[in-house]
DNA sequence: AGTGAAATCAGGCCAAT
DNA sequence: ATTGGCCTGATTTCACT
């Protein structure tokens, strides 16, 4: 991770195209990703360790469904924290990653503090995770639990 | 994609470990996942392919930071559709996931329709997308936009 | 920064179990 | 379904530009 500003200067048009790239197909081999985009093996290598340093890429993952891995109840979870706890807010988002069920934390403006995309077990598991891991815990002033029916990405994001 | 159904039939513990494996480094070689499971390089490979093609795995993507592709700004867009065009939303929700800032759609219960997780290139492009993409459309019934200050993954998904 | 050659290593098909 | 063998092709380093 350097100290690069995190905008357009030192991304050239080819880093972009890797980037756009390896969004869709993220195990596309190098080979492949430096004849799509025109230059050499050992080059694209150089190129996409740089984007991995500067965290431009921030991570390589596989899109796993949760229904396949016993967790078909997904919900997005709305929290306000209490006002006297605000500046324990960074440490307690860390924790929330943490839970095994959360997939996500946004940090969000508006009358709460953070949405939580998580997936759960079960309806008991879901309330165990909002009644035990959330309400349960001083910190928080209240939640809304909206079921998510389905999810799916974008398609272009560059 | 076959019609396995969504759960935990089929999936023993060595898929388990592959798919927590993968969700944490979608870039992990089939050689070096195949060592962690415990199983021969050629059996992971069609194990693999396998998860693939059941849905397990929808697919592998690089994590880019929206920053870094000019798209600094994100937030959260929950969308109320009108009540005349629910029949509608199949194909309108599809053509939201086609708009560049568009990031995740969840559908979800509630007062709103979906939430649409958006990066967007300054103020003036996020305003383009909720007054001309969605308010502009004669589908919508009503919008509420909030600022993402920071996203992040859950850590252990499994 | 970009490259080509060379060595190492991984991917992927097959026949056997 | 799992495997080891085998060949193909990909990854990675390095000297050079």
């Amino acid at each position: 991770m350097t100290d690069v500003p995190k905008d357009l200067r030192g991304l050239d048009d080819i880093d972009r195209d890797l980037l756009a790239l390896l969004q869709v197909d993220g195990r596309m081999p190098n080979n492949a990703l430096a004849e799509r985009v025109g230059i050499a093996p050992s080059t694209c290598l150089t190129r996409i360790r740089r984007l991995r340093e500067i965290g431009a890429v921030r991570g390589f993952h596989a899109d796993v469904d949760p229904a396949w891995i016993g967790r078909p109840i997904q919900a997005m979870i709305a929290v306000r924290i209490r006002s006297e706890s605000r500046d324990a807010i960074g440490r307690f988002a860390e924790s929330l990653a943490g839970i095994p069920a959360v997939r996500d934390v946004y940090f969000i403006s508006g009358s709460h503090d953070f949405l939580l995309h998580v997936a759960a077990a079960d309806v008991d598991d879901l309330r165990e995770v909002i009644t035990e891991r959330l309400s349960g815990t001083r910190l928080i002033a209240g939640t809304e639990t909206y079921l998510i029916f389905e999810h799916r990405r974008g398609a272009g994001n560059i």
